[in-house]
DNA sequence: ATTATCTATAGATCTATAGATAATGC
DNA sequence: ATTATCTATAGATCTATAGATAATGC
């Protein structure tokens, strides 16, 4: 049943992966450790070899999310960052999307290392968009106001008026922000 | 062992008011029936003579949290209900906070139902706001800024700076916005 | 007579651990 | 020999229900 040291680093990334999609689906109380490891195609007992608890692989998970956060949104511009942060299919694929809308409240709730995990999550995204977008306050009150209207847009039922409107909303009043400074 | 009518609806009151600030402290899934009727002074197996489902009671606590936000909010203006809102008092004490900001994400993963109250309390509070402070885009627009300030504010270490600034360059930039319109 | 609350429990889940197994890697 | 994974399970929790109890309200 042992496997080599390359199918465990591999096995234990892809804990790490389908955890870090789950947890932001459904919530760090909503995914037990047996059904991570089941999705993740091992049985649960061997969790443990991997991490010490279901807490310490929240804050890898949640780390691993800001990396493919960071990833995918090198290079791209303040424009086309809020485009992309507030189109429908951002909304509406929670476990693939942004850690910091998905996982601010669960965080909140939880520790204070899951705490500093996201607040270096929050100054890795700040640095990937870079001061060529904005001031640190810019992209900060950027960020936040982001974060908020895709909270508020996915808490309204599944496509209705308002959960599109506040994207819209939202929107537009950050890019008319952008062509002030113009 | 039977009440009168009057306490019965006083219990049940108080079910729903116990249960609006523990969901929001905690998250729907971080507190149990059994938890919830001890801290409201009763045992759990009560419970379903007053509510279907755990669930049915969430609907019914996010709805009451929704109204208390509404008899605080009312006749208060844009600015005075930004300071309110991005307060540390306010950000330190999510149970008795605005729902939206606490539950917003932990009604993204819930049913239809529960969905169409958190859209409902939206609404309420934009009508409390009102027409004085904004058009119904102004006012969508700052609550959703407001909410993703309070969300990444909460999720960092407590006390942090980081948690702070958040705060205060989302209070600077809505201020502006404010004044830019008188 | 009705019924809100109580105690007790069913049945399902949860995190975490124990011990067996079998392939790796010295 | 080491150890990652497996099966099995301990012990605690979870939602929900069943049946007893006792005070209300007809």
């Amino acid at each position: 049943m042992k496997v080599s040291k390359d199918q465990v680093r591999e096995n234990r990334m892809r804990i790490v992966e389908t955890a870090s999609e789950l947890f932001r689906e459904r919530g760090y109380d909503g995914v037990g450790v047996a059904e991570l490891m089941s999705a993740a195609g091992l049985t649960h007992g061997g969790f443990y070899k991997h991490f010490g608890s279901k807490a310490d692989l929240m804050a890898e998970a949640m780390s691993c999310g800001f990396t493919r956060s960071a990833e995918s949104t090198a290079g791209v511009d303040r424009e086309k960052f809020i485009e992309y942060y507030l189109s429908r299919q951002h909304r509406d694929d929670m476990g693939k999307g942004c850690v910091m809308s998905a996982l601010g409240t669960d965080t909140a709730r939880q520790s204070a290392s899951i705490k500093a995990t996201f607040a270096a999550g929050i100054e890795r995204q700040l640095a990937i968009l870079g001061t060529e977008n904005g001031t640190r306050a810019d992209l900060i009150d950027t960020i936040a106001h982001l974060v908020g209207a895709l909270v508020l847009s996915r808490a309204c039922p599944d496509n209705s008026a308002l959960a599109d409107e506040i994207l819209d909303v939202c929107r537009t009043q950050l890019l008319s922000q952008d062509a002030r400074k113009d």
